[in-house]
DNA sequence: GCCGTACTACGAGAGCTATCGTACGAGCTG
DNA sequence: CAGCTCGTACGATAGCTCTCGTAGTACGGC
């Protein structure tokens, strides 16, 4: 019984604003293979969303939705509902406007080392 | 009874080699908050070395041993015995060489949010 | 040779995390 | 409306992590 979030038509997440966003949280999300991953195909795309059911990682659908969960809680990604998919884009404006800088320097550590490992 | 480590006077302890470091390790370690500022003091005098004891954390030594083993496995820091005292040193060169331009974004990043939060 | 200092090892507890399965709600589609 | 798909909530479990205290080891100085 969930008072008053159903009328809408767009059920509302919560989502860190930019002066909440925290450098530890952001890398400890990132410090996950399978976020870090998700972040990355988010990245190669970063005008676009995408479900949360495009991704195929290696977790089942509960695990998914957690770490869509962290990385909303660390304000990497924003998520909005459209529908039954949750679409997920990331906040790279806002990335950039607290850490400058930072998200691409990740951003190109991660394909590095995918690069050297023989991941995609 | 340890075989064969006391003769050399100086204690080897393991470090990860360049290619062995993972930066999911390196996010891992740095997403603590403790570990975050004993990197910064490093940073900050880059060359110098520094015993566990010069720093002022706000932990027991227990804890700090357990972090800076942390900080070595990941491959952020490099220790190297000198008589009783364990002197650490930021590991840049390697890291720059592994991920160029990563540590300095996670310092700058880290500077900011200092910064903002009122933090020396 | 003995003591103090610096760090480690071990044990231990509280809390978080990643993972899963199952059951459920919200919205299309027929 | 019925059913399907997408995602959520809850419970459970195993493993890790951060923290500590105490006991122990290595080294330098007296």
């Amino acid at each position: 019984m969930p008072p008053a979030a159903t009328a809408s038509g767009a059920r509302e997440l919560p989502h860190p604003t930019r002066a909440e966003i925290r450098l530890e949280g952001v890398l400890h999300a990132l410090s996950d293979p399978v976020r870090l991953r998700i972040v990355r195909d988010l990245a190669a795309d970063s005008d676009a969303l995408f479900s949360c059911s495009h991704f195929d990682l290696p977790v089942t659908k509960s695990t998914t939705t957690h770490h869509f969960r962290v990385l909303r809680e660390s304000g990497v990604v924003r998520q909005t509902y459209r529908g039954t998919a949750k679409m997920n884009g990331l906040r790279r404006g806002d990335l950039d406007a607290v850490f400058p800088g930072l998200l691409d320097a990740l951003l190109a550590a991660a394909a590095r080392q995918a690069a050297v490992l023989g991941g995609d």
